[in-house]
Order: C-alpha cells, then structure tokens, then sequence
DNA sequence: AATGAATGAGGGTTCATTCAT
DNA sequence: TATGAATGAACCCTCATTCAT
C-alpha cells in the first residue's frame, strides 16, 4: 500500500471511504482521462468533500497509483495461490492468459485506466516497471523455467525475453480491445495467442 | 500531416524550422515528459521563438501528434519498399522485427515518445490506433495472410490477433528497455522474439 | 478577557486547559509565526484535539487576541500596584523601563508574539491600540505628567508626544533583540535608554 | 534590487509597469492587508493581467519586499546625499527625523505598508532587520559618533543603542499616526522628539 | 467536556496561446 | 516570417471550522 496518511486502523473502515475514492478514479479517470480530470470530480462521483480525498490520499498521483498498487496486489496474491494449485506449466501459462484477459473484459473502465492512464508519463512508468510488472514478468518467467526443466517446453530460449513476449502480447489485446471502436470479447482472442506462444506459426 | 497552417511546400525549406521544431521537441518531450515540456522550452530548444512554433504548428498537442506522424510515415513507406523486394513472408517478418528494433535502438529519445509520451490518453491513442497503427498492424498480417498461403506458416490461426502477438512482443522489447535502468542491447531480443514466434515453446 | 464561549467560572479550572491552550500558542505561533501556524498545532503542542480549542476560544484570531490581553492585563495590573508603592517620577519611569524590558527578556516567545506577529495587520493592531497601548502610553504620560508638576521634569514638552519617544525607544529594543541574530542581554540597554530619555543627548 | 526576473534593460521600461504595479500594491496593501489582498487584485489596481505580475515579481511576497527595498534604496540615497551637505551634527540628525516622517506623511499608504504589513512576519522581519535597517540605524548612530567626537554631543553614551532611541521614537510617531483614528500631522511631533532626544525630560 | 473525521471555500501560480510590432 | 510581452483561464491543495458521537 502505498497511499498516504492512513493511520493502519482507523481509515481501513471509515465507511470504506477509501475503497469508495478508488472505485470513483478508475470510473473518472477512464471516462475522462487523468490529468483532465479534476480531484473535484473524483470527490464528488465518491460522495465525499474534496477535501476528504486528501485524508486518505497524498495527493492526485497518489490516486493512480493506489489504484494500480491496489489492483496489482490483489491480482499477485490472487494469482499466485491459483497457480501454486496447479503442476502443469502449460495449464499454469494458460491460466495466467485467461486471469488477465478476464481480470479487464470484466472492468473496462480498469483497462482504460491500465492501458492508457498510467502510461501517462515516465514519472509513472518507471515506479510501476520497477517493481509490480518486473514482479509479474518474473511469476511469468519463473514458469517458463519450470516447463524447461520439465522438459515440456524446449529449451534454449532466453525466459527473460520469451516472458516478456507473452506480456507484451497479452498487454496489446488489452490496449488494442480497449482503444478499438468495435466491441468484441476480449477473451476470445485467447485460444490465438496461446496457440501461437505455444506452437509458434511455422508450419510443423 | 496534421500539423496546421503550412502551405504544403514552405514546409520543406523555411530554413528547416519545421524539422528543427521537431527534432527538439523529441528530446524536449523524452528528457522531461510531454506535460511537464513546455512550449517555450521546445521553442528554446529549436532556437526559435515561442511564437514561432505556432507558425508551424497548430498547438502544443498537434507537435505530439505530428512527430508520430512524421515518423510513421517515414517508417511505413521505408517498411513497404523494403518488404517489396522480399519474396519470402519468413524474411519479411524477420525484417520487420529488426528494423522495429533498430529504429528506436538508434534514437532512445524517440523511443521514450513513442512508448510513453504517446499513450499518454485515450484522446491521442485512439487517435494513433484507428488509424497509423491499424496500418501497421494490416502490415504484418498481410505478410502473414501471404504465408499461409504459400503452405510455409500453418493455417487456422486468426492472422488479425497473430499479428497483434507479434506487434504487442516488439512493443513489451521497447517498452521494457526504455524503462530499465540497465542498459542492454535492444537488438539483441530480436532473435528470441523471432523464434518464439515462429516456433513456439513447447517442445516439438 | 475578550475570548469566547466560557462561562467566567470554568476557564480558571478546566483541568488548565485555557492556559495550557494559550502557553502552547506562544511557543507556536513564536516558532513558526501566526499565518503558518495551523489551529491543528496549537491544539497538539497544549494536548488537546483540535475541536476542544474551539471550546475556549472563538476561532484562531482569538487565540491570538487572548494573548494580548492575557499578558497586557497581568503587566498593567502588576506595573500599577508596584507604581503605587513609589513616590519618585524619575524611578517610576525606571521601573516602568525595566519591567518592560525584562518581562520580555524572561519569554523570548512572548516577545516574539508581541514584536512580530501581533503586527501582523491592521486588524489586530487598531483593536490593540485602541485600547491596552493607548491604556499603556496614559500609564507613561501620567507619571510624566507628574514628574512636570512636582518640577522634577522640565514643563514645555507635549507630554503625550513625550511617552510615545520613551515607548518607541522600549519597543524598538525589543524588536531589535528578537530578529537580532547576535544574542545580548536585552536588559542591559535599559541604562542607555534611560539616561537618553532623562538627559538628552546634548553635551550639557 | 531583489525583484525577479527582471532583465536588466528590457523591463526597466516596459510602459513602466514594474512601477505601475508596485504602486497599486502600496495601495492595496494598505487599505486590504497583505495576506486578504489577492495578487489578482494588485494587478487590476495596476490596470494589468494577473500573469503579468509574474513577470516582474516572482511572486506576492516578491511584491511586499520590493517595495520595501525600492522606497529604502531611495530613501537611503537621497538621506546620503543629503547628509553630505551639512556639517553640523545637530543638524543633521534633525534633517533625518525631518525626512523620516516627512516621507511617512506625505504617504499613508506607504506608511501603513511599513508600519503593518510588512512586520507581518519574522521571514519578512528578520530579512530586513538584517540589511536596510541596519544601515539605516548605522546612518544615525554615525552621525552620533560624529556629534561625540566633535564634543557637540556627550560621550559615555552607547552609540548603537542612542540610535535605537532615535530610530525606536521615529517609528512609534509613524505607527501611532497610522493607527490613529484621530487625523493629526504627522511632522508636528518631530520637535518634540527632537527636544526630548537633545535634551531629555530631565529639569536642566 | 472532549474528540477528530469530515467539510468546502478560497487563491497563488503556471503556461498555452495571441497579436502588435 | 519572426518575435516575445502580455494575457487570463484553470486547478490542486490547505486548513479553519463544525458536529456527530
């Protein structure tokens, strides 16, 4: 957690006013964009004054990435006792694709905040690569090994980079469904990339 | 070109003040972010006066947009006639991922634009999507539409979402690499984005 | 006592919480000034929660305004019984010189209070002399008045013009004491002071 | 000058609003205070837009400490100046207290500026106390050192402190006036001063 | 009497843009 | 074309004050 001037207690309930702002940014900051919106807007679609928005966050940075510090925890945690539930390293790539496809169809307004928002500048980008994504590319990469030493993916290839593939493909379904004007499901596209992560596109 | 207010050819000459905004601007945008840069500092740095950039450009957004521009449409004809003379859809691949990496190996300060200035809201990215991207993306799903064809890559797979694999992939090697605080060879991911992608991981 | 909201009873009691409120006050408004000081500070330096200074005082002006009259009323009460006990003119206005002088040399926050941030408008400074500085500056006047009618001052002089010149030279050595980096003994200017005022500075 | 910004020559001019400005925060100062004037509205009274302060003043407290610094300077060079025309002491300490309150008189709005607003603070306070002022008390208490030294005024008397006296007299005369609601004149309480300065209270 | 979470009004400052020269 | 002084709209955040408990 990364937000500011919570004392442990006592805000952790509070009517779930902290919950309450969060939920309010995602749906602001996806509709109208971050920098154009303004706290005020946040405060009011929490139902709250301005001002109480600065008892639970620092400042309007603190909001975005509350948000993502927020979601990406409850993603790890959640992912990880998913995967630690399965042995196969191939259902465990394949589970970790159809979380995150999920994870964003079942909340645009995330998505748009995910893919777009908190790309907003390098200030951003460099907090979050440095520590929740290199977190997830390494519980990606991590798997990568396990199949290699199972003998059930081929070895030779950097995990590193080949992890780095998987994100950057599923991140671009993401951005790519996100931005399209054409409303299709997101999830559908899953089958695809895992076909082609798996088997590649040469014909065997 | 969306840029504002230029007689189509008084922008080539005018003692290169076009170009020159430009190029500023680049450096201008990575060193400090695009909403943090301001006009003036872009102006200083072009050597010209803030009043100027006005001359060549419509507003402060319209010098984001049009470097995007400028360089895709550099990139995308240099990409067609490249590709053009090249018979094999495995070679052309191939040289599409390198040259994706190679241009913005070379110039660090337009990757940062690109990979994160850029994204910076809905209001540019779907912009940018419905229209340079698309194409690029149509690019490399052609190539592999022409694959399949010729019996070299297997069929089944949807070539629209295959070629977003391959774009997010290049996309998460650029990304990653503008944002890691090590320096590494940007290059050097190609070989393994190229035979995950052709080949897959599992083991044959 | 102009502070609000107490019935005259309940301030000498309250556990001190008036006095306490008011002695955390000087220390604060001393260390940081009266507009950078927060209602919250005050209200932590005395040990109480922010709502229970609004008990005792009407609002934040008031905390200040209390001051003044807290302290002025104890020194006009004290200076008036210790000028009683004495006859002289001339050792009245000695005591008066020193009393000045020394209350402040004892509390370097008071001083600072007094010299510094009571002048911080003309809103407190019209309401102080209007009454309490007038009150004071009669105190001077008077034993002046005196010292004329017993023949022990020369007559001539506007008496009322004459105590301000001995409360401005006062005042002024407290102010330069307080913002002087240097430390000194404030009360060793009194000598000086009074051998001005009672002799001029004219060879004689 | 401590102004901000400011390039040498090309502000000097400027259809003067550099003075323009600072006039109309002398009047605004003085008749709202300070810290209830808005910048925005020194810059109507100054018939200019609110950024345009901004380009002559790095910011409010710029504007109350220049005007300190651009009415001292002067007052200071022309006191010089002045001084250097006469020989006797006597005369000139009386041509300092003449010019002292002469000045103040001749603008309330002034005065109340230096009289109030600017001891609203010790950041204010300690900043001017540090410099001007203490030039200024050094002009007197040269000028006493010269009286003693020619045997016109008696020795034995710390000089540093007599100037006090002086300077403490003059500024009680000032702040009197200024928060008088009695209208009086100002210049008529220098004789006074003078008398009770040369030749004290005490009967010859 | 005492608390402290919640309120919401208020303003200094920045900076994209214009336009007289 | 080019300049850069001038403009003025826009907004985050603080903090005095309130009031339910």
């Amino acid at each position: 957690m990364t937000s500011a001037r919570r004392t442990s207690q006592s805000k952790e309930k509070s009517n779930g006013k902290y919950e309450a702002i969060l939920r309010a940014a995602i749906k602001v900051f996806a509709r109208g964009g971050f920098f154009n919106s303004k706290v005020a807007d946040v405060a009011r679609a929490a139902g709250v004054a301005d001002g109480t928005v600065y008892l639970y966050f620092k400042n309007k940075d603190d909001i975005l990435v509350s948000i993502f510090n927020h979601v990406m925890d409850e993603a790890l945690a959640r992912g990880r006792a998913r995967l630690a539930e399965i042995e196969d390293p191939v259902e465990k790539l394949k589970r970790i694709v159809h979380a995150h496809l999920e994870r964003f169809a079942g909340d645009r307004d995330l998505a748009v905040v995910f893919q777009v928002e908190l790309r907003s500048s390098t200030k951003f980008m460099e907090q979050f690569s440095a520590t929740k994504v290199t977190e997830y590319l390494e519980l990606i990469r991590i798997v990568i090994d396990e199949g290699q030493a199972k003998g059930v993916f081929r070895s030779g290839l950097n995990t590193t980079i080949t992890a780095k593939v998987l994100f950057g493909a599923l991140d671009e379904m993401v951005t790519n469904w996100v931005l399209s004007r054409r409303r299709y499901s997101l999830v559908s596209t899953a089958d695809t990339v895992i076909d082609v992560f798996f088997n590649g596109i040469n014909r065997p």
